[in-house]
DNA sequence: GCAACTATGGCAACCGGTTGCCAAAGGTTG
DNA sequence: CAACCTTTGGCAACCGGTTGCCATAGTTGC
């Protein structure tokens, strides 16, 4: 009714109303006032009408600090990735983000900044004011890895650690769809620009290029490690040049963008003269020139499966309610790959692959 | 030297040791371990080693949240956004974040859906659990800001409300500039596609449009509100070309990659046809296609410059240290602006503006 | 040689909630 | 009507630090 009422805190002292003012105005212990909120059942339904009606007269809000502290937990997740800049992980934090508002939960984001030693610090600077970790592409090693799970719950993202729990962004499958689209087009020489060598991923899409490779007869050459950033693919793309390829493909879309950009400033026509394949589908790679034929990764969603998977461990209530989830990615063609300039259109079936 | 003693936790209970596990083995208070920590001349040389080393040892961490219930003070900010999807706010999260960690703070991040209500709710859950807000492109009404700031120390950004510290990214100047651009380029007629309704610099740009119209003997259209964002952008486009314009400039890039993209799928020619100028210089303006004719603003700098002026706020020695910031934009021409088919291009000079 | 001062460490209250345990009140059953 | 059960609320300890105040011991000055 009283409008001002309901908006300005009102408490004898001038600071934001605790348990005990609400209590003291109440007339009832300050425990009573804390069961009104956190176990209604133990309390009388009269009273804690009272309580409450009086809580939002007051202008009462719980202090979340001083309820995690006995409880231990703060309903807050951390989640640390190695470079905000790249939108690879805009997609991870978005995913991240809904699945923990969803869940009631708060996200602590940090930037490791490409480096073992500030993700390793900040993992311990929010050990206890977090509930969880998530680490997205962590440059932590093994060993520290498990170590830190001995400490608290964690789910990692783009790696696989022993006994983990982790989300796996798995682009094999999609990396051979590429490499066929590439022979069915009449490449027979392709450029992979790899990422930063501790990768999970980069090894995994270097073996699946190579494994249709071999069947197909084609050869590869790999350029890098790279770092995944577009400045690094303008370099590259004078190395793939060098490397007298029709094709290459790319450990991520920042790359691929950065070699699309070099190329088309040395006047060398995409795809008419290489055809440039990239990966993961982030925000632009459809817009950019030519529109970039790549592995859509379901970012998004490998965000909210981390968040997920951390919540379930978190929930003692079904412990280890699964392990590791492994998303596929899919081939999504666009214009940046075409035939091959030397090599004849190949119209070879695409033979089955042996299902080993 | 053992290496098991500094990683593996050393506690009597199996549970992370606290100051009173080390004050036991140190033979000293608890009281003494704590000043060990937060105020070192309180305690003799000698005993702060023995306390520090064995804390080493067992691998002691101080709990923040422990920490932050005395004080208050949990060295965490609040940054809101209504929608990390939009890539506006990526280098906003990244300035922010990188502020945050220069000074020792922790940033929690917060999607708000573009919706009051959720913002609301957000800022009441957090209040006592960050230190303060940035609310960058708040949904929230001028008076429930004003409520807001008398609880918890607020910066917005891209809001001017009263008594609040803001970061204001000022595209005045910038539209200027950019409506002469088209003016000498001989465009007539504008369209201008306008963002959400309440946006502070949608207004403040739509009047630098207008004023500059005005002196050019210009004409120009306003099309929205629109939501920011590239499908909106893609919708709107229809709308340009119904109304006859030869230029275009959107409250946002998003909006302007969505108009490139239709006008492309319906063949017609940027610019040749229409010219299109966008807003911010988000992550892919450069190498969409056309590149896009936008004005650059230094988000980054924005979201550095918000969480400094909170700090400044936080700070009890330097008290109100500065108000607002506002920040220019400048045009940056790329090819999604050219010669208007309908005019001829207009060699004016350009008139030295009134200076009021 | 004694008063005054300084350096150092301990005690205990406190931050704002949560929760185990107990007591009082009221209701039920035989 | 007594024995017992249930409901409800209070007391007090606790979570893990911080900090004001005090006690002790050692130092300095006169």
């Amino acid at each position: 009714m009283v409008s001002a009422r309901d908006s300005v805190p009102v408490s004898p002292s001038g600071r934001a109303p605790t348990i005990h003012d609400v209590a003291a105005r109440c007339g009832v212990a300050a425990s009573t006032v804390s069961r009104a909120f956190s176990r209604p059942e133990r309390v009388n339904l009269a009273t804690r009408q009272r309580i409450l009606a009086t809580a939002e007269e007051m202008g009462y809000r719980p202090n979340p600090i001083a309820r995690a502290l006995p409880s231990g937990r703060t309903r807050t997740l951390g989640l640390l990735v190695p470079d905000i800049t790249n939108p690879f992980f805009l997609d991870l934090i978005r995913g991240a983000e809904r699945a923990a508002a969803a869940a009631g939960y708060t996200l602590v984001l940090a930037d490791t900044d490409e480096s073992s030693e500030t993700e390793l610090t900040a993992v311990r600077r929010l050990t206890r004011a977090v509930d969880g970790f998530v680490l997205a592409s962590s440059r932590l090693s093994d060993a520290r890895l498990r170590e830190a799970y001995a400490t608290s719950p964690l789910v990692v993202v783009n790696r696989r650690v022993a006994p983990l729990p982790g989300v796996l962004i798995d682009s094999a499958h999609g990396t051979r769809a590429a490499a066929e689209h590439l022979a069915s087009l009449g490449h027979e020489r392709i450029a992979y620009l790899a990422g930063p060598r501790a990768s999970w991923s980069d090894q995994r899409r270097w073996r699946a290029l190579q494994s249709v490779a071999r069947r197909r007869g084609l050869s590869t050459v790999r350029i890098g490690p790279l770092a995944p950033t577009v400045d690094a693919g303008v370099a590259a793309a004078d190395a793939i040049v060098l490397e007298d390829v029709t094709a290459a493909v790319t450990f991520n879309d920042l790359l691929a963008i950065g070699v699309l950009r070099r190329l088309r400033a040395r006047g060398i026509g995409v795809p008419d003269q290489i055809s440039v394949v990239g990966c993961d589908d982030i925000f632009g790679a459809d817009f950019c020139h030519p529109p970039l034929t790549t592995l859509t990764a379901p970012i998004e969603t490998a965000g909210r499966a981390a968040v997920d998977l951390l919540l379930g461990l978190l929930d003692t209530d079904r412990q280890g309610s699964g392990r590791d989830v492994v998303l596929p990615t899919r081939l999504t063609i666009r214009d940046s790959t075409g035939t091959s300039p030397t090599g004849t259109r190949r119209l070879v079936p695409l033979t089955a692959e042996p299902s080993s």
